[in-house]
RNA sequence: GGGCGCGUAGCUCAGUGGUAGAGCACACCCUUCACACGGGUGGGGUCGUAGGUUCAAUCCCUACCGCGCCCACCA
């Protein structure tokens, strides 16, 4: 026994590695050293739900932040990874609701501030366990800065833009039609529905003229077509094209709408085309956003565009009067039968007719088709359009500077590709629909108050259509108003129904007060995380000395701003949320733009474009110089994961059975530029499998008394094998520089890989085991360090953790310092190995395809080997004895007999095997060699002697070939000759 | 209706204008004193199809086939 008994297990306990390395981590400030000199390098994090948990899409969107945050700590920049979460309006409410749903409770049954109150205990209850589960994915974001995205400083920002946006003309409040959702009472952006097919109906109808008059045909009626008769109760126009001729003579006439009897105006609009259906079709501006261009063309002023819905998509009586009773209260998927059957009754129906295969007629009511339906993306309920005041930023303003900023560089997104796609959405942008009816989200700072009618009294509408008075502050608001007003302001806190009927209509004589109320709504939830980059900085104030709040234990709460009082948790729940920047620090300044953003494609739209929009408009300055986009994380059988389909992957699981340094490296590995990553265990537990080989090897040089090197530099090495092994390094290094410098994940992580793998442990410590002299213990010391340091990024918690195991360090490893790339090593060294490795591998090969036995040594015998070969056998026999079982080479004629000959370079290496030899086998062998070479040979040969190769090749590529083509030649010409020697 | 991506070894994926790669799987051998979550060796691909450009195409261009995604108001 050589070997004194290690110290180390044969395999390793990552759970109980991973707990150990990242509280001490954390806990020594290790994921933001104080480096005050260093260029700062900034990632904000996308903020997850704060209630949400860790899913297979966060572990790689933040493995690939921590791999870019650690390799930029190690390379000495002030690396700062903003965390924190964010409030998820809808989505956050809607659990709490359900919550409430499975206890036979309502939302309704509390007030808004219990509400809200309650979603607060929610948040404190379960804000932790996606952080914590960030944490044991080995996330070295900086805690001690953690936001979220309702603490006061943030809110403070979503207010202050707000108001700022509302002034610059860029927010204002508009009566137009607005995706509903009626499952949540509350408009929704465009990006929030979903279009689906599905099997829907397409109707004709006639609608008849009204006064006697007549197509040009003499037809008393015209027939209109859609494929929602529902909304015909709210019809409030017949739209035809201005040239038809069939409808140019009754433009400006009228047409009766035969249920509710309503005379509709006949339209001239392009919008009607005259080769589709009747060419004439029915306009309900209120419920259609067609329609209602159609209907603003046509004259109809927003305010006076008929509504038959209420919020929760049941018929009301339009503002005529003329919806007959028997409809009012019936869902809108009701009345779509009702007003059907009614039509039909009424003989105002056009029956679809069709032939079947004998070719009789077949009467339908319908003609069956296929219709883009729109959902709502969180509710999963059909979407109405639905014509209501709501908030809108002006989104086609703010698109310019981002799109300016893609344009010329200052943005760079990769990959390219997707510039396409965001140049696409920019530039068709709509404006933002921005109000949401919630209670859980920033209230919107804009107060209502009554119009001032003509004779001077204030008249009441609750609806929220009066003026409205937007400001940072109730007080600034009340300024507002009584600028506007001139008489004293009294602001109601949440008029209640009482409150609201009582004013409702009113009209208050001088001297009574102006009442104004707030807008109860709550901002669209990505309104306030655009504002992330920045916000999370601490603009637009950093605090003074002694503003900075004490942060809880439990590292999460909040606590709302004193400007949305009415939202005010209990006192209890106002704990924690302290602001971002420690006193005194300008982090916006040092960190803004940040460096980078990295973000799954599946909110370029939602936030990267929006935080693009945000940031130029108040910082000036784009928010980010790099936008890296990476695809979803796929089951393993392609398919999306979702939890309806059960193939949703937990990677807590994956960390559970592999560890989280093995699921990093595949997230890592797997990650190549416009893919998606297909889950793959087998791969994860081939990355553990790589784990426990460097632990392995760690053992190995533990036992042979190698330690940790004193210097980044690299050793001074005489031995060609160390030589070979600090280029090697040196080439590593370069490979990871460049592959992470280009975002190319995958590139780097196999670098690493099969550096450590196949470069240091097959053969750096093979052509080393029973030869660890002094230098090659420092050398093996140093390449192992480097080892240590270039694979952190990608497995922080081994390698943390061997960093200690294998000397006594001035500090962890996740400070230490990035190796840097000299020398890139001896070239001669480099060829020598380069040699031996060729050399037992043809070794190794004829040994197995002779079937030698393994434990069997062998006699080698060199024919035409040149002086450096020479040398080189002399310096390396003890590794061709140790790796090749040749246990004497001899440059003497080899003896008479079988043997097995190996061409390597210009030598011939020829190994007697005494009795053992299969002649048959051998000769084949060689053949087989003899061809590949051959081929190879005359492949090139017929290149080169082809004269438009010679003529038109660049350069290289014809002395390439020529060496190569030389090379083969006499290659072949060496196996033949041992061909022949075989005879 | 637009736009984008993908189709390379049984599987999952890299890749390059000049003789095709990895991991896993597979076959054979190995209780070699770091590691069987290991070592060694090997088999396996007309690089979707058809044209074109080129001295040369898996790679560039065109069309087509198949798969997936995004955007879009056609009643």
């Amino acid at each position: 026994m050589g070997f004194p008994m290690t110290d180390l297990p044969k395999t390793f306990d990552p759970a109980e590695i991973e707990a150990r390395w990242y509280a001490h981590w954390e806990g020594n400030g290790l994921f933001r050293p104080e480096r005050p000199d260093a260029q700062p390098y900034t990632i904000v994090n996308p903020p997850p739900n704060v209630t949400g948990s860790l899913h297979i899409g966060h572990a790689l969107d933040n493995t690939l932040q921590d791999i870019m945050i650690r390799y930029e700590r190690l390379r000495g920049k002030d690396a700062l990874w903003v965390v924190g979460t964010d409030h998820a309006g809808i989505a956050t409410q809607m659990v709490v609701e359900r919550q409430m749903n499975a206890k036979g409770e309502k939302r309704t049954d509390y007030t808004r501030d219990e509400f809200v109150a309650k979603v607060w205990e929610w948040k404190h209850e379960s804000g932790g366990t996606i952080t914590g589960q960030l944490r044991r994915l080995g996330c070295s974001m900086d805690w001690s800065r953690e936001q979220f995205t309702m603490d006061p400083h943030f809110s403070k920002a979503v207010v202050k833009v707000f108001v700022e946006l509302h002034q610059r003309g860029l927010l204002y409040r508009d009566k137009r039609l607005v995706n509903w959702d009626p499952h949540f009472r509350s408009a929704i952006s465009d990006l929030e529905v979903e279009t689906k097919e599905t099997q829907g109906g397409f109707w004709r109808f006639t609608y008849p003229l009204a006064g006697g008059v007549r197509l040009a045909d003499g037809t008393d009626h015209i027939v209109v077509a859609t494929t929602r008769p529902e909304t015909m109760l709210a019809d409030m126009a017949v739209a035809v094209h201005p040239d038809d001729p069939r409808y140019r003579s009754v433009i400006g006439k009228e047409i009766l709408q035969p249920i509710t009897g309503r005379r509709l105006r006949i339209v001239g609009d392009d919008y009607a085309d005259p080769e589709l259906g009747s060419g004439a079709v029915k306009i309900t501006p209120g419920h259609d956003f067609n329609d209602f261009e159609v209907g603003k063309r046509a004259g109809i002023a927003a305010g006076a565009m008929l509504n038959m819905f209420d919020a929760d998509a049941k018929v009301v009586q339009t503002a005529d009067g003329l919806v007959p009773a028997r409809f009012i209260g019936m869902d809108r998927f009701d009345a779509r039968g009702a007003v059907v059957a009614e039509m039909k009754a009424q003989g105002f129906l056009v029956p679809h007719v069709t032939k079947n295969k004998e070719g009789e007629a077949v009467v339908a009511d319908f003609e069956p088709r296929v219709i883009q339906t729109p959902f709502g993306d969180r509710s999963g309920v059909v979407i109405e359009p639905w014509l209501t005041d709501q908030w809108y930023v002006d989104a086609a303003k703010l698109a310019v500077p981002p799109m300016q900023a893609v344009r010329d560089g200052r943005i760079e997104i990769v990959p390219k590709t997707w510039e396409k796609t965001f140049f696409n959405w920019m530039e068709n942008i709509q404006p933002w629909c921005v109000s949401r009816q919630l209670w859980w989200g920033h209230r919107i700072p804009a107060w209502f108050g009554p119009s001032v009618t003509d004779e001077g009294k204030l008249s009441y509408d609750m609806s929220g259509e009066g003026p409205s008075f937007v400001a940072e502050t109730q007080e600034a608001a009340e300024q507002l108003a009584l600028d506007h007003y001139g008489r004293a302001i009294v602001t109601v806190a949440d008029p209640g129904e009482a409150m609201i009927a009582a004013l409702a209509g009113h009209q208050s004589e001088a001297g009574e007060p102006a009442y104004i109320w707030r807008d109860p709504d709550v901002l669209d939830t990505w309104f306030s995380s655009a504002l992330w980059p920045f916000g999370t900085l601490g603009w637009p104030t950093p605090p003074r000395d002694g503003e900075v709040a004490a942060r809880s234990a439990d590292g999460g709460g909040g606590r709302l701003d004193a400007n949305s009082r009415s939202d005010a948790a209990p006192p209890h729940h106002q704990q924690a949320g302290g602001p971002p920047p420690r006193a005194g620090e300008d982090l916006v300044s040092r960190h803004y733009p940040n460096d980078l953003l990295i973000s799954g494609f599946d909110i370029l739209f939602f936030w990267d474009a929006r935080m693009a929009m945000m940031g130029q408009e108040f910082m000036g300055d784009v928010p980010w110089r790099k936008l890296y986009l990476h695809g979803l994380v796929r089951a393993a059988d392609g398919q999306k994961m979702s939890k309806s389909k059960g193939n949703v992957v937990d990677p807590l699981g994956l960390i559970d059975r592999f560890g989280a340094d093995a699921l990093r490296f595949f997230m890592a590995a797997m990650e190549s530029q416009g893919r998606d990553v297909k889950m793959d265990e087998k791969r994860v537990e081939g990355y553990r499998n790589f784990a426990t080989k460097l632990w392995n090897a760690a053992r190995f040089l533990q036992a042979n008394g190698v330690t940790a090197s004193t210097s980044i530099d690299a050793p001074a090495a005489t031995l060609p094998v160390n030589q070979w092994i600090v280029g090697q390094v040196a080439a590593t290094v370069q490979a990871l520089d460049t592959a992470i410098a280009e975002l190319r994940f995958d590139a780097a992580a196999n670098a690493i890989y099969h550096f450590v793998w196949d470069q240091f442990c097959d053969w750096y410590i093979e052509l080393t085991k029973g030869a660890m002299d002094e230098e090659t213990r420092a050398v093996a010391g140093w390449a192992f360090d480097q080892i240590l340091v270039m694979l952190h990024p990608f497995m922080p918690f081994i390698t943390e953790e061997l960093w200690h195991l294998t000397g006594d360090r001035a500090n962890a490893l996740i400070v230490a310092q990035w190796p840097q790339v000299s020398a890139s090593g001896d070239g001669a060294a480099a060829a020598e190995i380069d040699w031996l490795i060729r050399l037992v591998s043809a070794v190794r090969t004829a040994r197995t395809e002779l079937n030698v036995p393994p434990g069997a040594k062998m006699k080698a015998f060199v024919r035409d080997a040149g002086a450096v070969t020479q040398a080189r056998i002399a310096r390396q026999s003890a590794a061709l004895g140790r790796l090749g079982r040749i246990e004497a080479l001899s440059f003497d004629a080899a003896p008479e007999g079988g043997a097995a000959q190996l061409v390597v370079d210009e030598a011939t290496f020829v190994l007697p095997l005494e009795g053992l030899i299969d002649i048959a086998a051998e000769k084949a062998r060689l053949a087989k060699a003899l061809a590949a070479a051959e081929k190879e040979r005359d492949s090139l040969g017929n290149r080169l002697s082809n004269p438009a190769f010679v003529e038109k090749a660049k350069p290289e590529a014809i002395a390439k070939a020529r060496e190569d083509h030389g090379e083969k030649t006499a290659e072949a010409q060496r196996i033949k000759a041992a061909l022949d020697r075989l005879a």
